[in-house]
DNA sequence: ATGTCACTTTACAAGTGA
């Protein structure tokens, strides 16, 4: 069965041999990337490679970046999107793999809200769902998978009262979001979690948030029906969150993991 | 509710972004 993985790693220099692991562990055939802080001419295709994976990177340092890897060579590659807000940030990535149609997103975080970067997330959301809508068939296999850095609603926050107005789960940012499954998408995490909470992605390094589950769901796979009636199972990978599991530290995301018939 | 991490710089500590 198909599978895709989303994974912010925040560094992929950090992250390479867990990332090395999780290919192992889900065999997955498609892998989108965030935050991999690496530019393109010292993307690690040649070690991936080896592992089985084609690469196509979209990077910059210090921060952004984003990446695709597929067991088949992704074509029809493009870096960015048009009218992107925020057109010197490396956050879009898409091409086509096989017969899917992948697009690979770290969203602008937006700080707090009220910053003029969260004016800038919000106005880079409607962008992003602009070219979403314009740019694909939604009678067509396209998998929209990343951190949106906002959790859609009060089910994917730990606690919504000390989260209600904040930024990642303001309502604005949450009209947003709606806004770019108004283009033909399906949440497949939610879809396949049903009402109930989260599962959480993202837990803060600080305080020791995961041990305390004071989690978010911001890491989204968004698809067109051509997927998502053939949902098989969402899974985040907790395990990978843990600092005791694999080689070096962990993310401050886990990987979400998604396969379909 | 800020107890960490990753990255940068004329670098041996402090700022930044998250």
């Amino acid at each position: 069965m198909p599978r895709l993985v989303t994974w912010n790693v925040n560094s992929l220099r950090q992250r390479l041999p867990r990332l090395l692991a999780l290919l192992e562990r889900h065999a997955p055939d498609v892998v989108c990337l965030q935050e991999t802080k690496v530019v393109d001419e010292e993307f690690p295709a040649t070690v991936l490679a080896d592992a089985g994976y084609r690469s196509v990177s979209f990077g910059q340092r210090p921060f952004n970046g984003v990446a695709i890897l597929a067991r088949e060579e992704p074509t029809e590659v493009l870096r960015g999107f048009p009218r992107d807000p925020a057109p010197d940030s490396a956050r879009v990535l898409s091409a086509r793999v096989a017969d899917l149609r992948v697009v690979s997103v770290y969203a602008v975080n937006g700080k707090r809200v009220g910053d003029p970067a969260y004016e800038l997330k919000l106005a880079w959301l409607d962008a992003l769902a602009d070219w979403i809508g314009s740019a694909f068939d939604p009678d067509e296999p396209l998998i929209v998978a990343g951190d949106f850095n906002v959790a859609p609603d009060d089910r994917d926050v730990h606690d919504p009262e000390l989260w209600r107005g904040q930024n990642l789960a303001s309502e604005p940012e949450r009209e947003r979001i709606r806004r770019l499954l108004a283009a033909g998408l399906v949440d497949l995490g939610r879809r396949a979690a049903g009402d109930t909470t989260g599962p959480f992605t993202w837990w803060d390094y600080r305080m020791g948030a995961f041990h305390r589950g004071w989690g978010l769901r911001i890491d989204l796979a968004l698809a067109t029906r051509p997927i998502a009636d053939r949902l098989v199972s969402v899974e985040v990978d907790r395990n990978e969150r843990k600092p005791t599991s694999g080689e070096g530290k962990p993310s401050d995301h886990a990987p979400v993991v998604v396969t379909w018939s």
